[in-house]
RNA sequence: GGCGACGUGGCGGAGUGGCUACGCAGCGGCCUGCAAAGCCGUCUACACCGGUUCGAUUCCGGUCGUCGCCUCCA
C-alpha cells in the first residue's frame, strides 16, 4: 500500500492522504444538477474520482466514494416549466439518463448517489442547528447564512471577504443582512411544483446545504477527500466548508480536490455558454476507451480541451494498447514488467499523474511488442498490463473480440492467397481493395493471412 | 480590479537544478511481393527580460499572453 499524495486547494499544495481510521477513505464528489443530458464537462470529475477509487482500491485502501446528483434547483423547475412537465418527473428521469450515460465509461458506480429530494430531514437538521448557533437567520421564509459570523470564510476559494462583490444580486438580496450570505433555505414560490415542510415555512433547500448534509449523512466529518470540478470552488464549496463548520465546530473534509476544466475552442465547456457535447453522442462517437485514454492523456488538474484532433490522438493510442494485447498470452508478466508497473502505481500515487502513468503502459506495450517480434521464448503474459489498465478502467483493450467473419470475406481471403502463391500481384491487391470495402483488413503475418475488423 | 492557474519540440502532454517522458503526426531504416501491424532511428523543445548558481526549461523578480473563479455551472 502506498502513501499517496494529492493536491489539495485549501493548503495549495500536495498533500500526504492521511485517512482517519486506517485504511479508510471516504470520499465525496459533487455531481450533476439534472436539468439536461450530460455534457462531457460533467464527465470529467467522474471518470476522475472513479479511477481514484480503483487506484485505491487496487493499492489496498477500503474507500467508499459518495458522488451525489442536484434534484432541487431553480434550473429544473425553470427547464420542467418550458417543457411543460413536472420538475421532480423531469428530474428523475434525468437522474436516470445520467446513471446510463456515465454507466457506459464502464468505471462502476460510486459507492453511493444521494439526492437531495431524499435527504431533506438532515438539511433541515443542519440549518437548525445554523440558526440555534446564530450562523444563519430567517427571513420571510428564507434562511440565509451569516457570513460574517464564520471568520474562516474565504479560506478555500483565497478569498477576502470584504474584497468581494456584492454576490448574488437576486431576489433575496433585501432580505439579507449583508450581500454575501447565501440561501440555506428558500420559501416556496407559487411557479414551483415541489415544496418540503421546515420549521420556518415550506419551501426548499438552497444549493450548497444539500452537500453539506449528504457528506454527512453518509461519510461523517472530517473524511478524507472532498472533490469536484474547478468551478465549485466558489462560491460551492466556500459555502459547504462554513456550513458545516459553523453548524458542527469540525472540518468537513481533509483534503479538496478539484479538477480542470474541459474546454471547447479554448473556452469552457458550459451548459449556460452552450458550448457543450452530450458524454451519449461523444461515446457513441468515440466510445468508452478513447474517452477515457483521452482524460488520462492529461492530468486531472490541467483544462483540457476537447476537439476531433485530440479524440483521434486518443484513439490512436488506444488502438496501440489493444493491438499489443492481441500478441498476449494469459498469465504472469516477465521480469522486466515489474518495474513498469511499479512506476504505473508510483505515479498514481504522487498525485494521481495518469499521463505518467500512461507512459509506463506504452513503454510496457513496447516492451511486449518487442520480445514478441524478437519470438525469443514462449508468450509474454497479461497480468501485469491488465491490472494497470483495469485501475483506469482500459483492462476492456486487451478482451479482443474475435468477429464472426462472413463466408464471402473468406472466399475473398483465400482467392487473394492463391493469386499471391500464383504471384498475380495486381489481382491479390484488387481483393484486398475487394475486402476493404466489405469493412475487412488482411494482416499477412507468420500465420498466414488474418482478417481484421477494419474498424 | 481581486484571487488562482498556465505558457514545453509540427500537434498534444508529463517532468526535472546537470541524466531518453510518453502519445499522435512526419521522415529514414528493418520486416513485407506491395501493404498493414510492429521494431529501430530521427525531427536536437522548454514565451520574453533580468537575477541566484559552477550550471536553470526547472528556483526568484519583472514583462507579455492565455484560461478559470469572483453570478447558476463538473
Amino acid at each position: 500500500m502506498r502513501t499517496v499524495r494529492l493536491h489539495d486547494t485549501l493548503s495549495g499544495r500536495i498533500a500526504e492522504l492521511t485517512p482517519a481510521r486506517g485504511r479508510r477513505v471516504r470520499i465525496y464528489a459533487c455531481g450533476p444538477t439534472v436539468y439536461g443530458r450530460i455534457h462531457v464537462g460533467n464527465a470529467r470529475p467522474y471518470v476522475v474520482f472513479s479511477q481514484l477509487r480503483r487506484f485505491l482500491l487496487a493499492e489496498g485502501y477500503d474507500v467508499t466514494l459518495v458522488a451525489n446528483v442536484t434534484d432541487i434547483n431553480d434550473k429544473i423547475y425553470a427547464a420542467a416549466a418550458a417543457a411543460g412537465r413536472r420538475s421532480d418527473e423531469l428530474a428523475r428521469e434525468m437522474t436516470a439518463a445520467y446513471r446510463a450515460d456515465t454507466d457506459a465509461l464502464g468505471l462502476g458506480r460510486p459507492d453511493h448517489e444521494p439526492l437531495a429530494s431524499e435527504t431533506i430531514p438532515g438539511i433541515i437538521e443542519l440549518i437548525e442547528r445554523l440558526i440555534a448557533r446564530e450562523h444563519a437567520y430567517v427571513a420571510d421564509g428564507d434562511v440565509y447564512f451569516a457570513v460574517r459570523s464564520y471568520p474562516r470564510y474565504g479560506e478555500l476559494s483565497h478569498r477576502d471577504v470584504d474584497q468581494m462583490d456584492q454576490g448574488e444580486g437576486t431576489e433575496g438580496a433585501r432580505r439579507k443582512r449583508d450581500p454575501r450570505d447565501f440561501a440555506l433555505w428558500k420559501a416556496h414560490k407559487v411557479n414551483e411544483d415541489t415544496r418540503w415542510e421546515a420549521p420556518w415555512g415550506a419551501g426548499r433547500p438552497g444549493w450548497h446545504i444539500e452537500c453539506s448534509a449528504m457528506a454527512e449523512e453518509l461519510l461523517g466529518l472530517d473524511f478524507e477527500i472532498h472533490g469536484g470540478g474547478s468551478d465549485l470552488i466558489f462560491p460551492h464549496h466556500e459555502n459547504e466548508a462554513a456550513q458545516t463548520r459553523a453548524g458542527r465546530g469540525e472540518r468537513l473534509t481533509r483534503l479538496w480536490m478539484h479538477n480542470g476544466m474541459v474546454r471547447l475552442r479554448a473556452e469552457k465547456m458550459s451548459k449556460s455558454i452552450g458550448n457543450v457535447f452530450g458524454l451519449d453522442e461523444t461515446l457513441e462517437r468515440y466510445g468508452a476507451e478513447t474517452l477515457l485514454t483521452y482524460f488520462s492523456g492529461a492530468h486531472w488538474r490541467q483544462p483540457i480541451d476537447f476537439d476531433d484532433e485530440r479524440l483521434e490522438a486518443a484513439r490512436g493510442r488506444a488502438a496501440g494498447i489493444r493491438e499489443a494485447g492481441r500478441g498476449l498470452v494469459d498469465g504472469p508478466s516477465p521480469e522486466w514488467s515489474a518495474p513498469l508497473r511499479d512506476r504505473f502505481l508510483d505515479a498514481l500515487a504522487e498525485d494521481f499523474n495518469t499521463p505518467r502513468a500512461l507512459a509506463a503502459v506504452n513503454e510496457w506495450t513496447r516492451r511486449s511488442n518487442r520480445a514478441i517480434a524478437s519470438a525469443a521464448g514462449g508468450g509474454v503474459g497479461a497480468d501485469d498490463l491488465r491490472a494497470m489498465l483495469d485501475v483506469l478502467g482500459l483492462a476492456s483493450l486487451l478482451e479482443v473480440a474475435v468477429p464472426e467473419v462472413p463466408e464471402a470475406a473468406i472466399a475473398l481471403r483465400d482467392a487473394r492467397e492463391q493469386a499471391r502463391r500464383d504471384r498475380d500481384y495486381a489481382a491479390a491487391d484488387r481483393l484486398r481493395d475487394e475486402l476493404r470495402t466489405m469493412g475487412w483488413e488482411v494482416r499477412d503475418g507468420p500465420q498466414g493471412p488474418e482478417l481484421r475488423s477494419a474498424v
